[in-house]
RNA sequence: GGGCUUGUAGCUCAGGUGGUUAGAGCGCUACACUGAUAAUGUAGAGGUCCGUGGUUCGAGUCCACGCAGGCCCA
């Protein structure tokens, strides 16, 4: 940045603007490199970045996940750690494939056929960085600094190369094996079904089927009723029911034993099923029924609850098989706990088939029920049928296919004759083809064993490709076996510092409690293909580890391949490809080219690579490893050029939604291969949701385009927002008015306050070259802002150190607008445009400047971009910070002694009391500018009485009071009243506090003073107790005082005396006067050096008085030359006072500097020409971009149209005689008008804005809008503006906009009827 | 159905370890200030602290059971 030695003076600020400019600053001096290289040597700081897909745009989340990133990895830098951050991309898995497929118009089952593997890969290569340009674009634009140059991309052979060395150390654990899992299968298709291929379209399908409740025999149940118990539980697939193995109960739902008849055989039966379904199975009529009177047939049947259990109590009971056709190999058919139990139909038992459900694999696996198998095998082949062991002599079953659909009508009618034989006995005519689930269900009605049987319809999932039932199915797949490592995984965790803590212990916590192993096969394309080769009878495999050891074998393979049963065209095709990759390497390691290669085992036969792909989600666990190309070497752990190991990470944020995602991959892959964590810190974020609460959805277009956020409000206000309106890991409603709260509210307050330290500093040349001004030199104001100051340092670096962003960035914003602009600055404005370049002035620009300077580096992870720009703008001039860039510069370091606890108690005191007189003031119509004579603080202590008085000045300056006087005891005028401290008197007294409450606030003035002389009161209470207060037992604060006017708060009360003097009566005309005369000198369009002659018309005696009373004091004010009292003036103005009418006649004096006027002038003048550049049109505050356009835009033609061609040179001058001219043409004579009677505050405020000044001025706005858009901008925002607007009810919308459109009417109209 | 989470003013949010008058910003109403000025300040109105029970002298805060929203599973 240029050097220079004035402060820039930004006319208008736009943070989007200053973003594009500090963006090209960063990028001219390489600031993110220098960010890292300057930190060379120091600790490192780890950040791993979670690999976006850029197969899709970036949303407002993203921007939301990176700044929670970007904040701390910024921080830590200014901490001095040395952060590198290395970006990449995660270009694998099914969206990717499944947006190919979409473009190309193919289905999964066409590659291969219409497209080659190798066609439709490159395709998917391409596709997914499809959006990167847009990705960089708004990484860079938004802020977030991360090292795009050298990204780790995960289809790169080096990456996929790492999985594979990864996928080998697990292999040679023993943690990586071939197992099942169940999935949706189709046997008609005879493949297996993805879950997205079952959320096409059309697959669930209502039909309806023949379900069960069946009846499984409890064994050694003590019940305390005789007789058989049974446990109901209800399938759809009573095929299944051979394969039963267990059933499960929900822990938490309650359960009834009841005593009844089977409706089918009548036999006498006592079932267990969950209480909340009893009504679904019993009529309330049977209810404790008669069971001797029943007889067969009867409608009703009577049953009774004879106990009820909790579902945990039932957990571990056992049960009979219920179709012994095969046996488990170990003891089985118990009652497990389930979780997924419902009451919502059903029973609340639900049968477990482990072979044929997912949740049923789980759970028995997780209690250590064996599946029914026959040789390893389920009892349902791959075609859909029973096998032969599941044979019943009756029913068949053996041989056929569970699902009738799965049957062609000559099937079937085959199948009838068979039926009608064997059923014979048991239906006489049997003319329709019996399911399997029919059958099973009558052999279980016939045998007492089913409880009730009926046609049921539900909806199914159906195979979309031949339109036939799916089966969840066990098949195939590679597995990492987690559950090893189950329990380090969870004692590891526990040493990770989560944000928020709950998704650690919770979400991820109970999820790693009830892990699985991880199923990493998927049958697709575009992945990192399973590096294991296999023999076809699979009695030989082999993992490879790394590309030279695949050529090592490649070249043993080539040499045996002729030997080989295989066909020509195979081998010829592994020959050329194999060949090839050993002369040049091998260039690609995803399909098909992997697939070529043919390995020889130990035994000499050849093996197949395993065609699975693994789970996108091991690409981006294996980050930490992958993204340096870690392939073991020498070293332990991964470096990445720096002298320590770049693993675990420090830091990781992603979405919560990644809990089961990236942080648990990132966690399993590091306990299961190194022993540790991955992450010792994680922030996870929350959603994104729009301004209602309402998820964000194309469908909806609801959704936010970052692109457009950031353009339009800028990164910083963006990033503030996010940060500070929510703690991140809370869902976020993202709205735009929050942003525009956010750039006005602290950036504007921040802007402002800037932009009036540079405009003294400029004029008295500070540039901080002067020595620091000794801390007990400065004032007490300045002493106390550099005191929150330091306490803010503290509390921010606690607030970034524990990752809580949000507490920093509100804090922050609380002293910016509260500490620093509305008190520190409001208190101490005249210090910095009064008087010499003194030393009371250095420390007040040394004061302030620290202030910016410090809080700019507090702010500057979060707002990068603007706490540059403000850095820059100070540190160019002073030079005191020899960082070239904020993000270089070292965290302000907190100075204890800086922090004076008294001080910031004091002055909370003043602004207490300062509210406190303004309440009383407003309460009583007393306008501020009225002097008031005396106030009033009671003090209970010497102590406070200090603090207060160290104080005073300041109070009395703010509230127009001319004395603060303390009264204590001795004064005799206080009344006091206590109350007790409930805190402390509560752990004493406990259960007895009501009684010694009671006797505390009955306390009368002696006991009070009992009490406080001599330290303790004692008494007893009703019981004989006794009861020995001291002072700390109880409040102490102050009655109202006898004729004063007294408010309090807490223990802080104040009286007000508001008897007005004559002399006070006329030192508030003086300030109203001088008041009067800054607005006319305002309307008139007058510069700040611009000196006028007063001649005021003679008001009453009283008025006049005040008038020369104060004669020097007014003309300080405002600039005038001479104040004069005169008869009668023909060319006087009236103005408005507070409740009579003045008429004044303002003479403008032109302004040549006067020769021999003292410094002082010379730099009012120059100040004002400072000034007078501020005020062009285009001061906007902080703004949108597009909004400020458009208001320019406005102006701009809005004068053009009036201004016609007149050229914004004008002179001064001219513009001057201008006012002169309307002046002079003024045709009103003066004269003192009587009060009309007494008017309201309102009426006051509104008729002050009506004298005819205005209507002058009006006028003048007309000549003014004609001569200069400066002008025009001026006159707008007049007081009048704003009290006509709110006069002309235009509520809320109406902005200033609509109201500056009506001042210029309703002026007139004022004007017009105050003039008659 | 389960796990986690949220519920406080019209809106967005604060409210260590329980303490008797529940706060802020925005918005609204009114007023003030007028050399930071399209800025700012002050005041006012606005609360069943989601509900019901419980523990306690005392519950927004602790416990139980619900209700409603969200996320992730099933």
């Amino acid at each position: 940045m240029t050097v220079s030695k004035k402060y820039p003076e930004h006319k208008n600020v736009e943070l989007s603007q200053v973003s594009t400019e500090i963006l090209d600053f960063w990028k001219k001096n390489s600031i993110f490199e220098k960010s890292i290289s300057s930190r060379e040597g120091q600790p490192s700081f780890t950040f791993f970045e979670g690999p976006p897909s850029a197969n899709g745009t970036p949303g407002i989340h993203h921007v939301m996940a990176r700044t929670v990133k970007d904040i701390f990895c910024r921080y830590k830098t200014l901490k001095g750690f040395q952060v590198k951050r290395k970006g990449g991309w995660d270009t694998h898995g099914l969206p990717v494939e499944l947006q190919v497929e979409k473009e190309l118009g193919i289905t999964k089952d066409d590659i291969g056929k219409k497209i080659s593997v190798e066609e439709y890969n490159q395709k998917c290569r391409e596709a997914v960085m499809k959006y990167k340009s847009q990705w960089d674009d708004l990484t860079e634009k938004m802020g977030y600094w991360v090292d795009l140059e050298h990204p780790y991309i995960t289809f790169e052979n080096d990456y996929i190369e790492t999985c594979w060395y990864l996928l080998k150390q697990l292999y040679e654990k023993g943690l990586l094996y071939k197992g099942y899992t169940i999935q949706p299968y189709s046997p008609a298709a005879g493949t297996g079904l993805s879950s997205h291929e079952l959320n096409q379209p059309g697959c669930y399908r209502d039909v309806k089927d023949t379900t069960v409740v069946a009846q499984f025999k409890a064994v050694d149940f003590n019940s305390p009723q005789e007789g058989k118990v049974y446990f109901l539980a209800w399938t759809t697939t009573p095929w299944t029911l051979p394969s039963n193995a267990a059933l499960a109960v929900g822990e938490k739902i309650e359960y009834a034993l009841v005593k009844t008849l089977n409706p089918y055989t009548h036999q006498p039966v006592q079932v267990i099923l969950a209480k909340a379904l009893l009504g679904k199975y019993f009529q309330e009529k049977g209810k404790d029924g008669d069971f001797d009177s029943y007889r067969a047939g009867d409608k009703v049947i009577p049953w009774t609850v004879v106990a009820e259990y909790k579902g945990a109590e039932l957990v571990g009971k056992k049960y009979e098989q219920l179709l012994p056709y095969v046996q488990p190999e170990a003891p089985a058919f118990r009652v497990i706990p389930g979780d997924f139990v419902s009451t919502e139909d059903g029973t609340g038992i639900v049968h477990i088939a482990p072979t044929f459900g997912a949740d049923d694999a789980r759970v028995a696996k997780a209690a250590g029920i064996p599946a029914i198998l026959v040789d390893g095998e389920p009892l349902v082949d791959k075609r859909g049928r029973f096998l032969p062991q599941v044979q019943d002599e009756v029913f068949g079953l053996g041989g056929e296919f569970v699902k009738e659909e799965y049957l062609s009508d000559a099937e079937k009618a085959e199948a009838l004759e068979l039926q009608k034989e064997k059923l014979a006995g048991i239906i006489a005519k049997l003319d329709k083809y019996m399911s399997v689930d029919e059958r099973i269900a009558l052999k279980l009605k016939l045998g007492n064993q089913a409880f009730k049987v009926e046609k049921y319809e539900h909806s199914y999932p159906h195979c979309w490709r031949t339109d036939k039932p799916v089966l969840y199915y066990p098949l195939d797949s590679w597995f990492i076996r987690t559950t090893a490592l189950k329990g380090r995984m969870s004692e590891l965790n526990k040493t990770i510092n989560w944000k928020p803590e709950s998704t650690g212990t919770g979400r991820f916590g109970h999820w790693l409690e009830n892990l699985v192993d991880w199923n990493l096969s998927r049958s697709r394309y575009w992945g990192t293909p399973l590096p294991i080769w296999r023999t076809e009878d699979a009695s030989e495999e082999r993992c490879i580890g790394s590309v030279s050891e695949l050529k090592e074998e490649i070249k043993k393979s080539l040499a045996l391949l002729d030997s080989f049963d295989l066909p020509a065209e195979r081998k010829a095709q592994a020959r050329e490809y194999m060949s090839e990759a050993l002369k040049k390497g091998i260039h690609d390691l995803h399909r098909p080219y992997v697939d070529y290669i043919i390995l020889v085992s130990p035994d000499g036969k050849p093996m197949f690579r395993e065609s699975d792909l693994i789970d996108v989600w091991f690409d981006s666990g294996a980050m930490p490893y992958a993204q340096w190309h870690y392939m073991g070497d020498s070293k332990a752990l991964p470096f990445n050029g720096g002298n320590t190991p770049a693993f675990p990470a420090d830091f990781i944020s992603e979405g919560v939604d990644q809990t089961r995602g990236w942080f648990f991959t990132l966690h399993a892959l590091s306990t299961l291969l190194f022993d540790s964590v991955a992450f010792k810190n994680v922030v996870s974020t929350g959603l994104v949701l729009d301004k209602n609460g309402v998820k964000m959805s194309k469908r909806l277009g609801n959704v936010i385009n970052p692109f457009e956020t950031i353009g339009q409000y800028g990164p910083d206000a963006t990033r503030w927002y996010m940060i500070g309106n929510a703690p991140p890991w809370d869902n976020l409603k993202f709205n735009l008015d929050g942003v525009t709260e956010v750039l006005r509210r602290f950036f504007g307050t921040l802007q402002n306050t800037y932009s009036f330290f540079a405009l003294y500093a400029n004029l008295d040349g500070f540039t901080y070259a002067e020595k620091d001004v000794p801390l007990e030199k400065r004032t007490e104001s300045d002493r106390w802002i550099l005191s929150r100051l330091h306490s803010l340092i503290q509390l921010t670096d606690k607030a970034y150190a524990d990752y809580d962003a949000t507490v920093a960035v509100r804090a922050i914003e609380s002293f910016v607008c509260d500490d620093l602009s509305n008190w520190y600055v409001r208190l101490n404005r005249k210090r910095f445009w009064k008087g010499e370049y003194s030393s009371d002035k250095m420390a007040a620009y040394q004061t302030l400047y620290t202030c910016l300077e410090t809080v700019a580096k507090l702010a500057s992870p979060v707002a990068p971009f603007y706490t540059e720009r403000l850095f820059q703008d100070l540190n160019g001039v002073s030079k005191k910070d020899r960082s070239a860039s904020i993000h270089l510069a070292d965290m302000p370091v907190a100075d204890t002694r800086c922090i004076d606890t008294d001080l910031e108690q004091r002055m909370a005191y003043a602004q207490q009391l300062t509210s406190l007189i303004h309440s009383l003031r407003k309460g009583n119509s007393l306008r501020v500018r009225q002097p008031l004579s005396k106030m009033l603080v009671p003090v209970l202590n010497e102590n406070f009485r200090k603090q207060i008085a160290a104080v005073q000045d300041l109070i009395l300056s703010e509230v127009n009071i001319k004395v603060l006087e303390f009264v204590d005891d001795s004064s005799g005028i206080l009344v006091k009243k206590v109350k007790p401290n409930f805190k402390k008197l509560g752990k004493e007294y406990g259960a007895k506090l009501k009684e010694v409450g009671a006797i505390i606030q009955a306390f009368t003035q002696a006991d009070i003073l009992t009490l406080e002389r001599e330290g303790r009161f004692q008494t007893k209470l009703s019981d004989g107790t006794p009861v020995s207060l001291s002072p700390e037992d109880v409040e102490i604060s102050f009655e109202d005082i006898p004729g004063w006017l007294v408010a309090s708060a807490g223990s802080l009360t104040v009286a007000l005396d508001i008897t007005l003097t004559e002399e006070l009566k006329q030192e508030g005309v003086a300030r109203d006067f001088v008041n009067r005369i800054q607005n006319l000198r305002k309307d008139m369009g007058l510069e700040v050096q611009d000196k006028i002659e007063l001649q005021v018309v003679r008001h009453s005696e009283s008025v006049s008085q005040a008038l020369i009373q104060h004669q020097a004091y007014i003309c300080a004010e405002v600039q005038a030359l001479s104040l004069e009292l005169v008869n009668d003036s023909r060319t006087a103005d009236l103005i408005e006072m507070e409740d009579f009418q003045l008429a004044v006649d303002v003479q403008v004096i032109k302004t040549a500097p006067a020769p021999g006027k003292k410094s002082v002038t010379k730099k009012e003048s120059s100040l004002a020409t400072k000034k007078s550049k501020a005020k062009t049109p285009s001061k906007s505050k902080y703004k949108t971009a597009s909004s400020s356009q458009k208001k320019t835009v406005k102006k701009a033609t809005k004068s053009a149209s009036k201004a016609g061609s007149v050229t914004k040179k004008k002179t001064e001058a001219k513009k001057k005689t201008a006012v002169k001219k309307a002046s002079v043409a003024k045709k009103q004579a003066a004269k003192p008008i009587k009060k009309a009677g007494k008017k309201t505050q309102v009426e006051k405020g509104k008729k002050k804005i009506a004298s005819p000044v205005k209507k002058k001025s009006t006028k003048k706005v007309v000549a003014k809008k004609s001569t200069t858009k400066k002008v025009a901008a001026k006159k707008v925002r007049t007081k009048k503006a704003t009290t006509v607007k709110k006069k002309s009810n235009t509520k809320t919308v109406s902005k200033k906009a609509v109201a500056r459109t009506t001042v210029k009417k309703s002026t007139k109209k004022k004007t017009a009827k105050k003039v008659n």
